[in-house]
This record gives C-alpha cells, structure tokens and sequence, in this order.
DNA sequence: TATGAATGAGGATTCATTCAT
DNA sequence: AATGAATGAATCCTCATTCAT
C-alpha cells in the first residue's frame, strides 16, 4: 500500500521498512477489529476465533501481534488513552484562560468519544485487566481527571471561572463525556463535531463567568443547529 | 426470626408466610450478594460459585430461586429498574413545574446510581442478556429518558426552564448522573444524598430561568458543605 | 378411593388393608406413569420431576414407593415381564400340540407388546440396570425364548411343525413381535388382538405343517378383515 | 497410506489431501468409537471423555470434528442410513421380479444390521435427536419401509409373491430383521451372511409363490449348513 | 406421608493458548 | 508468518438423592 518507494531488492533495509510498517498495520487494523467486537458484543462474549474471521486470517495469526487477549484489550484501551493524552497536552501547551481550557478539553475529549477507541476508555472493565494494566490505566484516568480540574482550577484562579467545587464539577463535565461513549452511534442525526461543540458550551455554562454571559444564553439556547428537537 | 408475631401453633398461616417469606428473603440475599459480585468482578469474571460461596449455600441451590445466571444478571437489572421507575411515577405525579420535576428526578436518581442495583443498570453489559431481556431493558430505559425529557419539555411550557435542546440536555444530564454509578464507592467523602443535593442544582443550573438566579449562583458555588475538595 | 369397604374407625385392620391398597395402587400408578414417560423420551431424558408432576406430586414422595429411579425402571420391566410369564404359563399348562402352543403364544406376546409395560420389555436399555437387575433381566428374556423354543421343538416333535432350525426360527418370530413394542401406537388403524392374530398365524404360516395349508393360504392371503391395505 | 501415487514433493496438492483425508479419516474413526460406546453403554450413559479416551485424544478434540455429543450420534445413524441407502438403490435398479427385489432387500439389510452402525439404525433413541433430525431420522425410516413395501406390491403384481397385507407383512419382515441389530453379537456361531442368507429365504418362505414351494421347503427345513443348534 | 430446600457428582461445552508443520 | 489440530482449564447447569420439618 505503502510501496511507492523504490526499495530496490538489493537493499535489505527498505524491505524491512516496509516490512515493519506491514506489521504494524495488520497489528492496528487487529485493534481496530477487535475493539468494535468487543464494544458490540463486549470483551467476554468476543472470542477470539471471530477477531480472527472478521481479518480473513487464523486465531493463531493473532499471536503474532499481541501476547494473548488481554493484551489486545489492553492495546485497544492504550489507542485511545493516547489520543486523549496528545490532546491534551497539545491543549495545555496552548495557553488560554481556565475557561477556555477547559472548553477545548471538552470539546477534545467528547469528540474522542465518539470514536471505538475513545469509547473503549469507559466501556471496557478494568476488572478484565491483568494487575500491572489496572495500574497504567487508572493512572490514565487520573490524569484525564487531572487535566479537567486544573483548567477548572485555572479558571477560579484567573476568574473566567466561578467559584465551585472543583471534584465535583469535574465529575459532572466527565460523566456528561464519558456518557458519550456508551449512547454514541455514527450515522445519528449529530456529529461527533456538533456534539463536542455543543457541550463545550453546555457543560459549562454553569460555571462560566458572567463575560460571556449574553453570548452564553444565546449559545445555549440554541447550541445546536441541525434540526433542534423542538 | 420475625416470628414475635403471636402465631398461633395451631394457624398454618405462619409457617407457610413464613416460610414464603423466607423464600423472598434468601432470594433477595442471592441478588444482593451476586450484584456486588458482578460491580467488582464484572458478569463473567464472577462465577455461581463465588456467589453461592458468600453466601454459605452450594451452587447448584442457587437453582432454587432462579433459572440460570443470566436470570440473575437481569434480576439485578430489575431491582435497579422498579426502584427509579417507583420515585419516577412518585415524583410524576407530585405536581411542581418542569424545573422541580426535574430536579426531583435528578436528586431520586442520583441517590439510586449511588446504590448497588441502580449501579447495575450502567454497569451491567446489555449483550449479556437474553434477547427478550434486552428488549425489556432498553424499553427501561426509554422510560427514564423519557422522564427527563418530559419534565424539561414541560419547564419549558411553563417557563421555569430555558429553552433548550431537549435531547441533549437530557444527554447531559443522564451522562452526568449514570457515571455517579461508575465513581461512587460507598465511604467516600460524600454521601449519596450529598451528591444527589449538589447535583440537582448543578446539573440544571445552566438551563434554570432567571427567577433562582442568584441563589442557584451560591449554590452553584458551594453545593456541599462537607470539605469543599480545596 | 376403594374405602367402600366398612372400614369401621375402631378396626385397625381395614384402615390398615384399605392403607397398604392404597398404597399399591399409588405404587403402580407411578409405574404406570413413569412406564409412559420413560417410552416417550427415554429413561434418562424423563427426569423424576416429570413423572412427579404428571402424579400431581412432588419428587421426593416417589422415594416412598421407590427406592431409586432405576428401581422404578426395573419394576417398570418387571410388571411387563410378570405378564408374559403369566401367559406363559397359562398356555404351557393348556396342552396343544406345539403348533397350537406356538400360535397361542405368538398371540399372547403381541397383544402384551401393544402395551407399554410390554413394549419397556424392549424398549429399555438393560444397560440402564444395576448390574444385579440386569441378570434378572436377561434370566426373563431367556426364559421367553426358551418357551419359544419348546413350544416349536415340540411341534417339530409333534409333527405339527416342520423341521427347522429352531433358534433362527425363534428369533425371527420374536424379533417380529418384539418390534411390534416399537411401532405399535394405540389408535392406529389395527386393535392389538387384530395384530396379534394376524401375527398368530402369519408368523408360524412357514413352518406350519401342510394340515392347515388350505386354511392358511387363505388365512395368509386375508388376516385382518379391517381394511386391508390394498 | 493411499499415496502410492507419485507425489512430487512440489505439489502442494497432496499436503492438502492428505490433511483432507487424515481429518476424514479421524473423524470416521471417532464415529467408529462412538457408535461402539454408544451401543454398549446407551448413548447417555457413554460420555465423551470415554470416547476421546478411547482413541487417545482429548475430548475438546472431538469438537474439532462434531459440532457436539447429538450431532455424533446423528452422523452414526447417518452412516448406517446411507449403507441401507446405497444398498437399496442399488437394488432397485437391478429389476428382478418382486420376490427376487424382496429376498435381495431382505438380505442386503440383515446383513447391514449386523454392523455397528446398522444397528445404531435401530438401537439409538429418536428422542435423543434434536428436532430437525428426529425428522431427517423419520424421513429414512419411511423410506426403508417403502422400498420393502413397494417389492412386496410389485411381487404381488408380477404374482412373485402371494397376494397378502402389504403394511403387516412389511413389519414382520422387518421386525425379524431389526432385531438382528438387537441380537447380534461378533462371533456368535452365525456369521452375518449366514443369518442374511437365512433370512432372506425364511421370512419371505409364507409369501412367496408356488412356483419355487419344493426348493423352499428344503431351504426352510436346513437355511443353514453350520451346526443346526439341535 | 409429603414437602421445600439443599447437595454432590458429573458432563457437555467453550475458548484462549500452544505446537508441529 | 500462518495454519490446523489439539489441549487444559474452567463454568454452567442438571438431576437423583437426602434431610429437616
């Protein structure tokens, strides 16, 4: 596929190049497989055997790749701790008051879960985990955590945030989020974009300092522009 | 046990109540034991034998009072269910606005998603349910959703509420309480009624009219009493 | 039930008898229940809850009458076994020649395989028995064949038959009989007597001697008045 | 085995093959152990592990080739059927006069009934069949009786055969000849051709025409050479 | 005598994983 | 790198049987 370089067959290292670059694509396109199986049927119900039918190869083929089961749900988890995680500190770096942080994180975040991966994060049983994957995921959890309420804490600090209590405000923003994960179907009447901006708006409005107040009414009155439901 | 009724050696009634009675109990004590079960472990990491372990009894008793492990399961799913529907129609039926409907249906749900059987219905995996049981499981949760919804639509009649996108704001909403079932660990440093309090507000600040204005600005600010989290 | 008797309270005797009938005639409807149960889906697929609830009873009551289920299988065969042996007797005492004794027999055995205790004699599997009930078994069914066998020896002897190879002779005969408790179901379109003596004469029409040859190729020709089936 | 063919080590044609063949192989000969067990124990008392056990494979292996326990059992009876089958239309197409078609019938099945898996045809429980094969089952059955009962019609068209009651008759015929699958043990005195051989003279003797009455006599009086059991 | 409840033993089945090819 | 075959571990479930009442 991705060949159109000259890799002439005297020379050992394109071939392994691309050879890698192979492996690394039936690895990903395993995931990708197998993290919509495992959200449609979840991960016990999965076997391994319909991973395998759906790439057009053999169970054992899968061993190649990864170690054993786990390790595929725990790579599928990885995929979208990633995503979220670049995010992140791609938002963070760009600096922007709490307020505004905190929107770009939302709208990040909600778009992330309307993707297999992104939902992966929240659908998935950390219980079907081995030990040490328990550990790295909820760290990453955390840190997710962490992101939300320090730009809510920013926020309160530089004033574009009102007072509140930071845990929980953060926990209402993150289950309105996460929640997108689980209802979720593409093809619905909104796109992922449409719902990240809307709840960017949404899950905040409460706490937003009064500066945008005005624009905020109108915003979230009609936040959306594709066929209100009424 | 229960027996400082006055019965009356020669009454059958007693015995057979009783042992009815008995009967309820015990198979309540399974779904008790097997739900928590199933939060910490997930449905298929946790076996019978666990769940009949806890309770001192042999697996196959379990038989007794239900007819397979996917009874149980939807059993639990049950309990969840009758109780957010009981305060639902409860709560329906009280008239106040559609603000204060909806607030009662946040502050009622959100105490259940704190307990054991309301977690279930977020927690628990729809694909491991019997075809006809995912069917009377998603009708469940129509009903709620529905609840939501009418009481935002009616508190925008009335004018209690703003205007709105009503799907989404329901979205967000019931994303914000469901994941409560996620997070909440009994002994934490709020209280279920706590969270339920501070939730009501919070999550229908935004889309509360004008009239609670600067009142739902404190509470907004300091829902909770109990050491606000810095 | 039978308490017509008079049975005056005072008399420990006949509440006693009326008891023991009562309980025999319960004993029996159990085998007669279970006989049915176990020829529609086969001893291990019945289950003594089944056989229970026909009864209007519940499991554990059967142990009062029965010490196991393989009891009740082997009582089962025993009830249809008595039976033969009972005929059996009866038609050896009455003296015939053996042809007579062969026709009465063949007659007596296929109105018996038309029954279910008849047909449990070749329906079930002896595997099914203890081992020492398995002997009685065997011990019966040799001492069928063996009538079988002294009746056509006697008619060879006798001049009613003709030579022949008694033991494949024997079992051809029985083997068509014994079938009979394979196909026959009540309410088909011939009575068990019309069965039996069609059979009674079809069976030994071979090996009968020319004395009754006019009568039998007519009686060949047309046994069963009852709709001949072309 | 079978790869006395050239086999150039670069054809990849007979690697395959001879995996085809090899599984084939293996799965007749769970099939072959099967059938045993089964008529040994019964089907319910014969578990899987005995079977495996016997060919010295584990019994998830026997998943490799049967979809579960029934489905064996339905492949038994299904080699049994298509012996009978196969034989049957051979038969047919060979025109010979009723008689003749009746005594080949006769012989050919008895013969089949001494095997294993032409007993199984008659020893195995229908009830233990799933559904769609109790059908496939019953549709066999009634072919088998319509291939007697059409040479036993056409016998008496051609007047091969006298005429009689075409149903009845069947069923003695082939009640005498399912028994065999009963009685028959390997190494009895009687091979099973003997027995075919026998049979097919004996239990067509009372039918069949005039034409062949001395020789049939005879052949009635000593059908067997081998030691007369008297 | 009858019952509800409980038990123990056992079997079929599934599936992740490994191995020889 | 990939496959067919095989395995071992584990779990649900059934059912005859027993026991206290």
């Amino acid at each position: 596929m991705d060949t159109r370089t000259p890799a002439p067959e005297s020379s050992p290292w394109l071939p392994f190049e691309s050879r890698r670059r192979a492996r690394d694509e039936k690895r990903e396109a395993v995931l990708r497989t197998a993290v919509q199986l495992f959200l449609e049927q979840g991960y016990h119900r999965a076997t391994l055997n319909e991973v395998a039918d759906r790439l057009n190869i053999t169970k054992p083929a899968l061993y190649n790749y990864f170690r054993s089961k786990e390790d595929i749900l725990f790579e599928c988890w990885v995929m979208g701790q990633e995503r979220v995680e670049d995010r992140i500190t791609e938002i963070e770096s760009a600096d922007g008051n709490g307020l505004a942080t905190l929107r770009m994180l939302v709208r990040a975040y909600a778009a992330i879960m309307a993707s297999d991966f992104g939902a992966s994060l929240v659908r998935f049983n950390v219980a079907d985990l081995s030990e040490p994957n328990q550990k790295i995921t909820l760290a990453g959890k955390r840190r997710i955590d962490r992101a939300f309420r320090n730009a809510i804490k920013q926020g309160i600090a530089d004033h574009s945030i009102k007072s509140c209590d930071v845990k929980l405000t953060a926990f209402a923003i993150l289950g309105a989020l996460n929640w997108v994960g689980h209802w979720y179907k593409p093809g619905g009447e909104l796109s992922p974009d449409q719902i990240a901006d809307d709840f960017a708006i949404r899950l905040t409005a409460d706490i937003a300092k009064q500066l945008d107040k005005k624009p905020s009414e109108k915003k979230a009155a009609k936040p959306v522009r594709k066929r209100p439901s009424r």
